[in-house]
DNA sequence: TCTATTCCGTTGGAATCACAACATAACCAA
DNA sequence: TTGGTTATGTTGTGATTCCAACGGAATAGA
């Protein structure tokens, strides 16, 4: 092994806590192994079971759904130290419906899902943290699609908006807060129009319900609508 | 404990392949506790943390979300069996935006995350087993929500109904399958209008596209438009 | 300063949806 | 059969959004 991993445990959620001496043993008994994808090599093919999950040692991967008509689209893009394919390969998803791919070359850490999880067997206490790490990471990641369904299950711009100000309002416990996109990445993520979204939110604010400039919103008063 | 909850590994996927006779040790282990729910009590409230996770027993909880506006919304109905709050908990949510509460006379089994993760030391294999099972529940509920907000993110019903129509297909492996909703359960899972559904899926019948009968479906023909 | 670029807000027309109201069909029970 | 209930399809209107195109503001680089 060539690369030095002993600092994953500070930058990888999934290694929190590991002693730093304890990793590349950890792998070693899991049998992960670093593979290197060339630029637009595809490492989960749509179709197919995922029975590995991968952790990004260098470049990016995107992860693209394939919608009715076989078009590409790119759903989530993992950065280094970011993971890919967890929760398909632990819930031993049988056809992926999207495909995990190297924007460019990649590094990626390989882990066997059975191994990780090995069935049968206690594990040592290194890999027991390891793999409570792996179902807080998993708790983490369902409470995030749940908060953005219950905005997206809103039909207007507006009320996904709110919905979403209102949750960032109570994350940072203050009617006064920064968002960390700007208008093109807000409208991505609430799937909207970016020139709709501008507009719905010059609405609210000459109504007086917010106040936003640039990336600082805040909430002015309750809504009491409807 | 005067319930029977040697059965609990025959209906409850989180005791699946514990040997009956090891429940009722395993919950006393975990100092998991039954408790009755009056009809209306509050198990989570909005605001607060939970350090626990429920599994129903007997009646039906309610998870509901409070709007911008302060108004509730049944986001989810927890029936004998399911789970409740396992995401929340084990993320260690420390502000609910959700509350649970009991529609009607409720029994729940009441696990304590910190106990159930055991941090710190190595559990014993009937432990390690209830421990697996919740990951794998977990990740089964993850690739559930992204694929609903694979969904939800397209823009029109049509795109909508197509995509889900498209992965029932997948799921079943074949151009022609049921599907375990009425038309009103599909609109709301789908977030549209129940009469706009049915107008569209009208249409999609009159252009060849899909043949509808009651729950039925059929892919007729790849969709090539766009 | 000048220019290019990116970000943001605005506008108008076309497409789509929500909503309400009604029509039809299927089903069940009296 | 009769009546009631539920599930589903149809229609029309108003509201909302998408989309494309434009203009202004802010920023960065030469």
């Amino acid at each position: 092994m060539t690369r030095n991993l002993t600092t994953l445990p500070l930058l990888c959620k999934l290694f929190k806590s590991v002693p730093p001496e304890e990793v590349e043993p950890l792998i070693e008994r899991l049998g992960a192994s670093i593979k290197t994808l060339r630029k637009g090599e595809v490492l989960f093919r749509t179709g197919f079971k995922a029975d590995h999950f991968a952790i990004v040692l260098s470049g990016v991967l995107a992860v693209s759904r394939y919608d009715v008509n076989g078009h590409r689209n790119i759903v989530e893009q993992v950065d280094p130290m970011g993971t890919a394919a967890v929760a398909l390969s632990i819930a031993g998803v049988e056809r992926l419906r999207v495909s995990v791919e190297a924007k460019e070359k990649t590094e990626v850490l390989l882990f066997d899902v059975a191994r990780v999880l090995c069935p049968g067997r206690v594990p040592d206490p290194v890999h027991l943290r390891f793999l409570r790490n792996l179902t807080i990471n998993l708790a983490e990641k369902a409470v995030m699609l749940g908060r953005k369904i219950s905005i997206l299950s809103h039909r207007t711009i507006e009320r996904r908006l709110l919905t979403y100000l209102h949750g960032q309002s109570i994350r940072n416990n203050s009617l006064k807060f920064e968002i960390p996109f700007d208008r093109q990445a807000l409208a991505d993520f609430l799937c909207v129009e970016r020139s709709a979204l501008s507009a719905e939110i010059g609405k609210l604010c000459k109504r007086g319900v917010i106040s936003a400039r640039k990336n600082h919103f805040e909430l002015l008063k309750e809504v009491d609508e409807d």
